[in-house]
DNA sequence: CTGTATCCGAGAGGATACTG
DNA sequence: CAGTATCCTCTCGGATACAG
């Protein structure tokens, strides 16, 4: 089910693509691929850049980006361990398409709140 | 909190436009407001369009999105009441934008899947 | 028809401690 | 250093019943 009546393009995106969509928007993995986005970063420099994100949380997302190609895990097998986590051009690709997104929000925010205050006038007459 | 040390952009993203990224992110309201994009619609409308929904649900991202000035509300004072919900320029504004994003997922999707089976084989050797 | 109120279960995500 | 395991809280979202 899920979106049944609705424009195509959509439903395109709400069968196979949901996973992907889900995994996107979800609140972790986004903070998260824009770490290492200057460049590979280990994963205490992740932990640290993202700072408000639990291990436990951080190291199952990390192995979802993955598992998605969205990143890439490079382990260097010396004591202690060092790994490396870096963006594949696929990451990149979705950080641009983000950027989109955020640049949108940076444009219309004052729009938005305007129409909040609006919002909260309208009420308080009635 | 929450993201410190990360490049700008995103400091921006993570304060004020926090909340409008939550909104946007979360499950309910990008369903809800693809519906009423070939038009208004009216409250049962949205709900047959979009079905898997509770109603509980739907009247609150309903009231969020009008918040947020993304849709809007029109009540006809009649018996039955008529309710009506439209996009505003800035929700249609921010469909477009979202339309980056599920053409991306679209264009992308097939990698992404060639990943994961990439990475799943790796596994199954090591 | 258009909601609001109430209840509830599942799951995301935080904190902490421990292992290779 | 790089995680995994465990526990626990808290919010999101579904189902249902009822009101204007």
């Amino acid at each position: 089910m899920l979106v049944g009546q609705n424009p195509a393009g959509l439903a395109m995106l709400f069968c196979p693509g949901r996973d992907l969509f889900e995994l996107i928007t979800s609140r972790g993995p986004l903070l998260i691929l824009w770490s290492p986005r200057d460049g590979p970063q280990r994963f205490y420099e992740v932990r640290n850049a993202v700072e408000g994100t639990s291990e436990r949380v951080l190291s199952e997302v990390l192995k979802k980006l993955c598992r998605h190609g969205l990143i890439t895990r490079h382990v260097e097998p010396s004591v202690p361990p060092k790994v490396s986590y870096a963006l594949t051009g696929l990451g990149e690709g979705l950080l641009g398409i983000m950027d989109g997104l955020t640049g949108w929000i940076g444009r219309e925010l004052e729009n938005v709140e305007a129409a909040k205050r609006r919002y909260n006038a309208q009420e308080g007459m009635a």
